[in-house]
DNA sequence: GCTATATTCAACTGATCGGTTGATTTTCCA
DNA sequence: TGGAAAATCAACCGATCAGTTGAATATAGC
């Protein structure tokens, strides 16, 4: 019943498939380009954009010989509302979330591999 | 780096654990009472806990030879933070919660056993 | 002390996951 | 027309996962 959730959470426990969402967040990408500052195979990242896929969480259009990724920040609504319905925390602490920018989410689109 | 999100995200993909989440929503609970309305072993559901606890989601606290499980929800707020990064920032639709509220976490919590 | 209760541990199973490599398929372009 | 580039497929590997069963460890209460 709760398949959506399953699959939405499971995308995001991976910190290679986060980062692409954080890069795909800057702009849409070609899957090679996806793939560039990562160090795995192109079939890997081809594999982790399945899942993002098939979470809804981004879309791939193919145009030609190449396929643009583009995310799809709806699909984070229901997981979102889920998690809010724990602890009602106000909507977002904006210090936590600035906090957040600097650390997390700056360092993990500036250099995915320094994922650990 | 992000280990804290990796297994926050990881624990919240079990259809189990989240139903565990929202029945300590309700009250804290004993192991035996969380495992209750399961189909699955003790054993199973003191995984389940095991790893709950590991991500930050829950506490136990062992009092007599009960262990009690209490939820934890500031646990959520990290990688709530995180998610709001995506989409459009402004909090959360109240109408889409409210409409989670009746169906999914009421049918969750009233009985676990029919998560699919 | 003895026994029942609450919980975990240990060892096992089958399934899934994240990654690899090599072969294919599709499309662009000179 | 014939590469080269973009992306996926297929088969494989080791690790982790979710569950089981049976034994072990505390603790409570008679």
């Amino acid at each position: 019943m709760d398949d959506r959730l399953d699959t939405t959470f499971a995308a995001l426990s991976d910190p290679t498939r986060r980062a692409i969402l954080s890069m795909l967040l800057e702009d849409d990408m070609a899957v090679t380009d996806v793939a560039e500052p990562f160090e795995m195979s192109l079939a890997a990242i081809s594999k982790h954009l399945g899942i993002l896929t098939r979470a809804g969480l981004i879309s791939q259009e193919k145009r030609g010989r190449v396929k643009w990724c583009k995310l799809e920040p709806d699909a984070l609504r229901a997981a979102s509302v889920w998690m809010q319905s724990f602890g009602q925390f106000e909507p977002v602490n904006l210090d936590a979330f600035e906090r957040f920018l600097e650390t997390e989410l700056g360092d993990e689109a500036a250099s995915p591999d320094a994922q650990s």
